[in-house]
Parts: structure tokens; sequence; C-alpha cells
DNA sequence: ATGTTACCGTAACGCTTGTTACGAAGATCA
DNA sequence: TGATCTTCGTAACAAGCGTTACGGTAACAT
């Protein structure tokens, strides 16, 4: 990293060095040697731009929120249908490609590291709290006149799979392939009565 | 921990100790010295009941292994019909007590660290693969005439739905209680068609 | 060109880690 | 009872950790 003023696209560099490190060597690996030679620079310059470790983390996972936010409202704007867009917001949460496996080995190791860490953990909950109401938004949309304890019920169980495949998919991308990730999307969308090509019709 | 030759025996209460460590204060914190206090032992009796470190988490994840195949297997055994049996093993996935609940937060643990760890890696994904047969062949039995491929397809949304909100629930159990944890499962259940209450009513 | 400021690499600090070696103490058997 | 062997706590080791302090160098204003 060359000699620089611009603290903001230094802390992005740094906060996309921990993912790497989280990604490729795994929670215990998480140095501040390790980030720094991810890097590419040394360990004097991380504790100048962060006061110390824990504030290097907390970056990282809050630019890792941000980061997947701006993707979703993106997929979100570009769909024609509250379906579409609830299907590709869905979509993007799985474990389809490398980069989306590689977030969720990320997503997993600030999960574990949020046991030890308040603010981490913190962090957590009021970013998934806002992805929930979020995908609730999306699914109240898809099915207008569902009650919404049904829509409240629906979104979970939609949110959950998505993250329970994109943790196991990145675990095991041979047992997990990208088709049967999506096929079993579509088929619980249309178990639900939210497939985008059909009509609905109606609860139960 | 006294004196004992009970080798087994030593190696449980180590397993257990690693997962207490696990649970209350995460992998980051998963250190031989930290092991040892929670097992109440000193870390001379660790590293001559296990090689090295390595070897006691291996332990402790194929213990963690054999303990919920034990308790799966006796629930399916208890259960009535298939379908009540496909239920009563999904339900225990999640995190619908303080036990489960603690479960998932081991479990994830130990899936973080298998980013670095090859022998973990390897153990989760066989371990995986064997729960998701499990589960297959529940689902096969809960509905004999469909074909194999939605067997698979609904047995992975309900794999991933669940292991989904055990590890929401275990991070959040405010936003995740007992209720809609359960209500999403039955309402899953439901409408794949494998409510356990009404006939069911063929494929599509 | 020169003085001043901000940036950041270098090197060290105290501490914790996994691991090893040794010795004390209980168990076993003659 | 006493010899022998197993068991495990104590203490130390080198290595790696987060963090700090210092010094050199680039950038900027004059």
């Amino acid at each position: 990293m060359s000699r620089t003023a611009d603290r903001p696209a230094q802390g992005e560099v740094l906060s996309r060095a921990v993912w790497d490190v989280l990604a490729d060597q795994g929670l215990e690996r998480l140095t501040v040697r390790a980030v720094a030679a991810a890097a590419g620079c040394t360990t004097g310059l991380v504790m100048h731009r962060f006061p110390n470790r824990r504030a290097l983390l907390v970056h990282a996972r809050e630019l890792l929120h941000e980061t997947t936010k701006g993707r979703v409202e993106a997929l979100e704007a570009r769909a024609a249908t509250p379906r579409e867009a609830l299907r590709a917001v869905l979509q993007q949460g799985m474990a389809i490609d490398p980069a989306t496996a590689r977030e969720s080995v990320v997503w997993t190791g600030f999960l574990a590291a949020a046991v030890a860490d308040d603010e981490l953990l913190a962090m957590h909950r009021r970013n998934n709290r806002a992805w929930r109401e979020r995908v609730e938004r999306l699914v109240a949309a898809a099915a207008p006149e569902w009650p919404a304890a049904r829509v409240a019920s629906v979104a979970l169980g939609l949110i959950a799979m998505t993250e329970g495949v994109a943790a196991l998919g990145a675990a095991d991308p041979v047992a997990y392939p990208v088709t049967d990730q999506e096929r079993m999307l579509d088929d619980a969308l249309d178990a639900y009565g939210l497939d985008a090509g059909t009509v609905r019709r109606g609860v139960l």
C-alpha cells in the first residue's frame, strides 16, 4: 500500500484484507500481522488506522453489511415484479458462486467471533433484523393479501433456508452444487405459493 | 478431575469442556488452558490424553456427532408415523431450548474452525452428508410416491432451513423465539405437503 | 530550497499460546 | 511393606500475539 492520506480507502482495503484472511485462513489465524500481510502493508499502518484489533474487525463487519445491502438494493430496483425481486434477493444470499460462497464463510467467521464480542454480536443482531424486515417486506409485496403472521413465518423460513444452504454450500460445494440450491429455492417458493411463473391461488 | 485410569470417560469430560469453552467463550479463546480449566484439571492431563490441541478438537467434534446421532435415532424410533419422525428429527436441529441453542453455537464454532483444518472440514462433510441422507430417507418415507428429485430438493430445503434458524436463533434468541421457529417448521412442512395432520394430496 | 507536518515502517515490549520435560504421588502386585 | 509402574500436576521453553514507541521519509507550505 503506497503512502497516501485517503483514510476511507485505506479502511476499505484493510477490511477487505480482513475478509480475505477470514475466508482463506479462518478465525484462528485472523491476526493483525496476517491482515497487514494480506493488505500489503505492515502492522504499523493497521494500528495507525484503527485503535486496536477489535475496531478493525468491527469496521470490516460493518463494511460487509453495507456491501451486501448495496447489492441487494440494486437487485431489488432492477426486478420487474415483487416476486422476481424476492427471488433475486434470496438467491444472492446463497452460495451460488465463488464470491458468495466466500462471503458465507466470512459471515460464519464473524458469527463465531460474535460469541466472545458483544459489539460484534450487537451488530449481527441489528443487521440481521434489518435483513429480515427487508425480506418480510418483499414477501408482503409478493402476496399482498396474506395476514402478517403468515408473511412473517414464510419470510423466516426463506431467510433460514438461504442462510443455512449458504453455510452448507460454502463448506461442501461438491455436495451442494448451485443447481441443487436454486432448485431448492424455487421448490420452496413454489410450495409457499410465491412462484413467479403462475398466478397465485390464495392462502392455504 | 480425580486420578483415574478410565481413559474414555476422561476423553468425554474433556470433549464436553471443549464444547463449554466453545459455547461460552468462542473459538478465539478455545485454548488448551481454557479447556483444562473448564474440565477442572491442568494442561498436563489434557496433553497426556491427546497428542496435541487439534486431536482434542477432532475428538470433541466426533463426540458431538455421536451424541446428536443417538438423540435423533431415539426420536426416530419413538415416533408413531414417518411424518412425526420427520418433524421430531428436524425440530431437535433448531434452537428450541438452551441445550440445542448451545449446540448450535458449538456447531458454528466447529464449522468456523474447519476453514483452517482439513480434518475438521472432512469430518463436517462426512457427518453432514450422513445427516442429509437420514432426512432424505425420512422424507421419502413420509411421501412414498414422490420422485427422488423432489425428495432430495425438499429434504435439502428442510435441512437448510433448520440449520439456518438454529444459527439465527442461537445468536438472537429474542428475535427468534421458539414459537416462531416451530411455526416456521410447521408451515414449511405444510407447504411441502408433509404435515402430519391431514391426508397428503399428491405432488404438485 | 528549506522547515514543518503527517504518515508509516521497524523494532521492541509484555503476555499468552502450544508443547515438552521432569518429578511427585497414587495404584498395583509381590 | 516395599518395588514398580502409571498418572498427572508443575514449570519451563520457544514462538506468536496485540500493542507501543521511535525514527525516517514523503508531502506540503513558505
